[in-house]
DNA sequence: CTTTTAAATTTTGAATGCAAAAAACACAAT
DNA sequence: ATTGTGTTTTTTGCATTCAAAATTTAAAAG
């Protein structure tokens, strides 16, 4: 048998066994996080959540060490980990970056965005564009969130992709209620998808930093609204 | 006792004993990649290295997560540890990605750089202001690379401050020979601190992103060069 | 009742152990 | 010489174990 045959076989192995403890672990963990199961500030108890899982803590560690890297995770040394709680200024910062990775994302997109993919991007907010006013929050938020990944995918940059703390921290701004209303962004989006689909790269990275720049400025707002109650 | 005082003993306790395995074997293993001694592509063999270093697996393959988000090492499921053999590709990816980031660093770091950072920022180039024709290679490479990490940590960016891979990938393409020289760079890094300390952070901005998207030309030529040449 | 001190319990960081997978080796068959 | 097969060795991923550190609880002193 030869190398190269080996190697598919490998590959087809790899695809069905599927059974990384630390993955499953991962993915689970995640979901327990964004979805609040386990709450910002909380301490994590290894064991109990090992146990939980049914697994020991060797894989649960790992997993916790990659979403440190996601800022959903933080670690105090001989303390603990923790589910993070992201400080404003974290995530002003993590805005900071979207907004100007966001629009390299959108200018390299342009450059390589197939037709299918033009159609799936204007398919996300088809549903939106004829009730403008009666717009479901919940599925524009879905549409929104996807709509920036997706162009992150697009762009194709192994670099863009690897950061996950970028789509994170977007679930966590809808979740704290930081983000425009639909009847700002709609239009926004639409004209990045069209700057993106005419190949203009340079129009396509402006709208998008302008894009998230004023989300940001609402999310600084906001912000400050919300302290200046307590 | 109160617990304030607590407080600052365990601080006092953190700050003396600095045995923390995982970060000792991280800043090891580090430099072995970065100095060649583990060379890319090369097989990482944890026992080995473990008992090189006096420990066990545990800290070096926490360490050695680490490194991968850091693009120094990569992990092959159920094959191994790999020093990371970087492609043309990623690092023309990294490149892309340090054009915005290293621009929003300077944009960010044009509002609030203090005197005694611009002192530091100008420092850095001047010795080789004089003698313009007879600069040593090497020191101007230090210099470079402390003036981008500085740029970063002058921004004061939480985010841009985790990216270590930015630092990483900009001494493997100094390494490789992949950069413009100093007469074509020093008065752009000139040119940069000017902005940056008149406080033009747009300008700034715009000065740090033309300097690192020539840099990115250069190196994709270089590097088509190098593979024509094979 | 509050604070201090001491003892008991839990949790962390790291070493060790171990089954299953992968790689290396040896050798037979083409 | 190359390909295939069986065996041995090594390595990986995970579980387990354990000492030191942190936390909690309990008791004693003010």
């Amino acid at each position: 048998m030869q190398k190269t045959q080996f190697f598919f076989i490998y590959k087809i192995m790899a695809f069905i066994e599927h059974v990384d403890l630390t993955k499953r672990v991962y993915e689970e963990l995640k979901k327990m996080i964004l979805e609040g199961e386990l709450k910002p500030g909380e301490k994590i108890l290894q064991e109990k959540i090992a146990k939980q899982l049914g697994i020991s803590r060797t894989p649960l560690l790992k997993a916790l060490q990659m979403l440190e890297y996601e800022l959903l995770v933080e670690c105090i040394p001989r303390r603990g980990m923790y589910v993070k709680k992201l400080t404003t200024r974290e995530i002003i910062d993590v805005f900071y970056a979207r907004e100007v990775l966001e629009g390299l994302a959108a200018r390299l997109s342009a450059q390589k965005i197939s037709d299918d993919q033009i159609a799936q991007l204007r398919g996300l907010f088809e549903p939106f564009l004829q009730n403008t006013n009666n717009i479901s929050f919940e599925a524009y938020e879905k549409a929104d969130r996807r709509f920036h990944i997706m162009i992150l995918k697009i762009s194709d940059s192994t670099v863009l992709n690897r950061l996950e703390m970028i789509g994170n921290v977007l679930l966590i701004a809808y979740q704290a209620s930081l983000v425009r209303p639909p009847s700002e962004t709609l239009s926004e989006h639409i004209a990045i998808i069209d700057a993106i689909s005419t190949r203009n790269g340079d129009l396509a990275e402006r709208l998008c930093r302008d894009h998230i720049s004023k989300s940001r400025a609402k999310l600084a707002k906001e912000i400050e609204i919300q302290q200046s109650k307590e």
